[in-house]
RNA sequence: GCCAGAGUGGCGGAACUGGCAGACGCGCUCGACUCAAACUCGAGUGUCCGCAAGGACUUGUGGGUUCGAUUCCCACCUCUGGCACCA
């Protein structure tokens, strides 16, 4: 007996991948004659090696890609790296590696285990954001915002190691004592003169989602990201005259306002604070720049606070209130000074009682016991009626807000204001690795741009690494010295780079061009391609990363360079996929699962139908390999059917090939439905279903039958976009024209799904007693009446009369008794 | 702390729009094949009571709405992501 030719991934793998890239069949070209479809997935971060998290979030978004395709689109998807960052920095001060050598050859050994995924990524469009070429543009772009006005400096506060003399990322901070990580010194915060884009223009416009296709999720996480708040901006004055705005979303409680907390970087603090109070507002000041501003958010965060000596006027009852510093304002959130109504802001009151402070109740609600400030256990931030609010008082609680507002308008000393949490984004990074931020610094002309014929700012690569100390572009001897692009005098560059967001919002554009030098992207390519039609990542991007890409979009709309409201117009996120630990995957927890031993033990198909059938896409979950047998063992069924079937003597009975093909168009209803909804774990399972139902009808005789050939030709269509390699493999074995992956998708024959016979639940009061079976279309009076008729419900029934009986359509008859 | 998401057998998960909870798979048990192992194939497998027929219970916890709740509402607990210099 000849021996059975077994399953061997590791053979037809590679030869595969090898003849799909020879034959350029992912490549996607512009074709006015076939309808376009941009599929993007996140670019991922060189780190060094592709772990389970990148395959979890790239295969799927593949196979959606391939179903796509198969769909009838001409489908792009493209893949690049996003080079620039702090680890390639952490890399040459550990190791004593330039960072671009670290990088690029992370990016090299990244390539060929990407390739190693046999996904359909067309590498000609291939984008690295280091590459010169490619941040020539982030440069441009750059220009670009400046010279539209949305680029500007200001001062910020930066975390800074004193020792090391060097700024800190966040992640380089450790612990609650806020330690520098390489030299355990205690971080400081600095004031630097930084880059910002003018975000907050934009603010309204990002808050509207119209015309695309987002999740609820994400659409809610960045809505509360930018958290707009109406209100009314006041201002109060010092004693003195220094005018200090608040922000306030409650104006009708401004005659509560009974002292005032301003951030403890507030501008006016060292001015306003007396001699006597010196020594201890300075001692508070620094305490609070140790802190970090979600631990001085924090409500559980007991309220400290000092005096500054001085006070203000409240301008609608001219009282004298005293001026504190506290933690808890921020000067990032508003104006970085409230007025701090105690009766009716827990945070206030918390403050008024722990330094003794008037409380004064000035709102009453409705239907609740006259409330007295001296007494109260805890704020009332609930509406009422204004008391104690002069000409205001009695104002009932559904006019309050805006009764106040306007009284204070007329007033002159506020008016109606929208806040938002949304701040500008600073892009400056006092880092080496990134794109140089294309300024220079003349004494004479001030901040100008460098011209578009000295793009790029090259990055140097002799520079010295030295474990501590500033950045390296800084250190550089000569750099820095340039000349001014206006005057030619002697002029100094600009030594910060940028944050590798700033890369990271257009590389979808580079994708379309990756190669072209006269501009950002070749026109042609952008009006057949763009707007990207499905974008797929990680949920954990929510907020930063697709804040800033709209953003940057929309900026550049307003410049002429892209069109439409959104660059993507569907957003699709996978979860996260946790270590075997369920922590987050990193090299320094050492639970990072890396999909290579799995790949050479079973194959790149079977890792790629493990990562979408072991969870939900979109909730991802701990890594655990322990299942993946099943999804081996599936396509060794499926190679057995198709590669070696038995062919059988006789003809399958009509009920075989009947029960096979309504299995069969079921799966095909189901497992489109499931690929349009990204939901890749019950395409799998209904696969594997099917195949279950092959292996009975294969018993049965069916193989070699019409319909078992149109159950294998179905069958592998289906499961081509899942695995490609075994797919196009027994493709080409039955004989079928090359390339499995240029095929469409197959016809639904709806007819074949139908079923007679449908079995109806019968329960009483709500519990499951009897099942009956009924012919399609039974009228529910005739499945009342066969439901009351059956022996089980009679004996449950007891004799009772039914109450009500409700019957569902297909579904259920309910007796309640 | 704030903003989101999740919690279902021993394990991963499924369940359309409020209608049979546990599809599919792992693991486990029994059996077939084999000198043997691997592979493969068949049967079973939520918990408790019962010889069985059958019954009761069961979707993080506690309440509620409903003929009917994994699904809707309220409160709480736990885990995960984000919180602006990780990407």
């Amino acid at each position: 007996m000849e021996e059975r030719e077994r399953y061997n991934p590791n053979e037809i793998e590679p030869k595969w991948q090898k003849k799909w890239d020879e034959d350029g069949i992912y490549n996607a070209d512009i074709d006015p004659a076939r309808e376009k479809y941009y599929a993007l997935t996140m670019l991922p971060y060189p780190s060094g090696d592709l772990h389970m998290g990148h395959w979890f979030a790239m295969t799927p978004s593949d196979a959606r890609a391939r179903f796509m395709r198969m769909q009838g689109y001409n489908v792009m998807f493209p893949i690049g790296f996003d080079a620039f960052g702090l680890p390639a920095e952490n890399a040459a001060i550990k190791r004593n590696i330039h960072p671009k050598e670290w990088t690029y050859a992370n990016i090299e050994r990244m390539r060929g285990q990407l390739r190693s995924m046999g996904a359909m990524f067309d590498w000609r469009r291939e984008a690295v954001s280091a590459d010169p070429e490619y941040y020539r543009w982030t440069q441009w772009f750059f220009i670009k915002l400046f010279e539209h006005d949305l680029a500007y400096r200001k001062d910020s506060a930066v975390d800074w190691c004193p020792n090391c003399n060097t700024t800190l990322a966040r992640e380089q901070v450790w612990g609650e004592d806020r330690l520098c990580e390489r030299c355990e010194t205690p971080v400081i915060k600095k004031q630097l003169e930084q880059w910002f884009f003018k975000t907050t223009n934009y603010v309204e416009d990002l808050l509207s989602f119209e015309g695309i296709d987002w999740p609820e999720r994400v659409r809610t996480l960045q809505t509360n990201w930018m958290g707009r708040s109406e209100g009314a901006s006041v201002i109060f004055k010092t004693e003195d005259g220094d005018p200090m705005e608040v922000f306030t979303t409650r104006a009708d409680t401004l005659w509560g306002a009974t002292f005032m907390v301003l951030a403890p970087e507030h501008p006016l603090v060292a001015k306003i604070t007396t001699a006597e109070q010196k020594k201890e507002v300075d001692a508070y000041v620094h305490q609070a720049e140790r802190q970090t501003d979600i631990e001085r958010e924090s409500a559980d965060n007991e309220k400290t606070g000092v005096f500054t000596g001085a006070y203000a006027i409240n301008p609608v009852n001219e009282e004298r209130i005293p001026i504190w510093i506290a933690d808890y304002v921020l000067l990032s959130y508003g104006t970085g000074a409230i007025m701090a109504v105690p009766a009716h802001d827990q945070r206030d009151f918390e403050f008024a009682r722990k330094y003794d402070l008037e409380v004064r109740v000035v709102i009453q609600p409705d239907e609740v016991e006259p409330l007295d400030g001296a007494t109260m256990e805890a704020a009332v931030p609930a509406y009422g009626t204004m008391v104690n609010s002069a000409e205001l008082t009695g104002t009932p609680a559904d006019e309050t807000i805006l009764t106040a507002i306007k009284y204070v308008d007329e007033k002159g000393f506020g008016k109606a204001s929208v806040n938002y949490r949304l701040r500008d984004w600073l892009i400056s990074r006092q880092r080496y690795w990134g794109a140089p931020i294309p300024m220079v610094y003349c004494e004479k002309c001030g901040v100008q741009p460098v011209p578009d014929d000295q793009l790029p700012v090259l990055l140097p690569d002799d520079v010295e690494w030295k474990p501590t100390g500033e950045s390296p572009l800084k250190l550089h001897p000569t750099w820095k010295d340039t000349t001014c692009p206006e005057c030619g005098e002697a002029a100094t560059r600009e030594t910060d780079t940028m944050d590798t967001f700033m890369c990271s919002s257009w590389y979808h554009l580079r994708y379309l061009s990756p190669n072209y030098d006269e501009g950002p992207f070749d026109q042609k390519e952008y009006d057949y391609w763009m707007p990207v039609d499905t974008y797929t990542g990680g949920i954990e991007h929510a907020n930063m990363h697709l804040v800033y890409t709209r953003f940057f979009h929309k900026a550049l709309r307003d410049m002429g360079i892209t069109e439409g409201r959104e660059p993507m117009t569907a957003l699709r996120n996978q979860g996260i996929v946790l270590g075997e630990d369920s922590e987050k995957m990193s090299k320094s927890r050492g639970n990072v699962a890396a999909p290579d031993d799995l790949v050479e033990k079973y194959g790149a198909d079977v890792v790629r139908a493990y990562l979408m059938f072991f969870t939900r896409w979109t909730l991802g979950g701990p890594w655990d390999s322990q299942g993946i047998e099943g999804t081996a063992r599936w396509l060794r069924r499926v190679w057995t059917a198709f590669a070696d079937p038995i062919e059988s003597a006789g003809q399958p009975s009509e009920d075989v090939v009947k029960a096979l093909r309504r299995k069969l168009h079921q799966t095909l209803e189901s497992v489109t439905a499931d690929y349009k909804s990204f939901e890749f774990n019950t395409i799998v399972a209904s696969l594997m279903e099917l195949m279950n139902e092959m292996y009975k009808a294969r018993e049965k005789g069916a193989v070699g039958s019409p319909a078992w050939d149109e159950a294998t030709d179905i069958y592998i269509r289906m499961m081509a976009p899942i695995t490609p390699h075994i797919a196009e493999e027994l493709w080409e074995r039955l004989g079928k024209p090359y390339s499995i992956h240029q095929q469409s998708w197959p016809e639904l024959d709806k007819s074949a799904t139908e079923v007679d016979e449908i079995t109806l639940v019968v329960q009483i009061n709500g519990k499951l007693r009897d099942k009956i079976t009924v012919p399609v279309g039974t009228s529910d009076e005739d499945a009342k009446a066969k439901a009351l008729a059956s022996e089980t419900v009679q004996k449950f029934m007891d004799g009772k009369e039914p109450r009500k009986v409700i019957v569902v359509q297909g579904r259920l008859v309910n007796i309640v008794i």
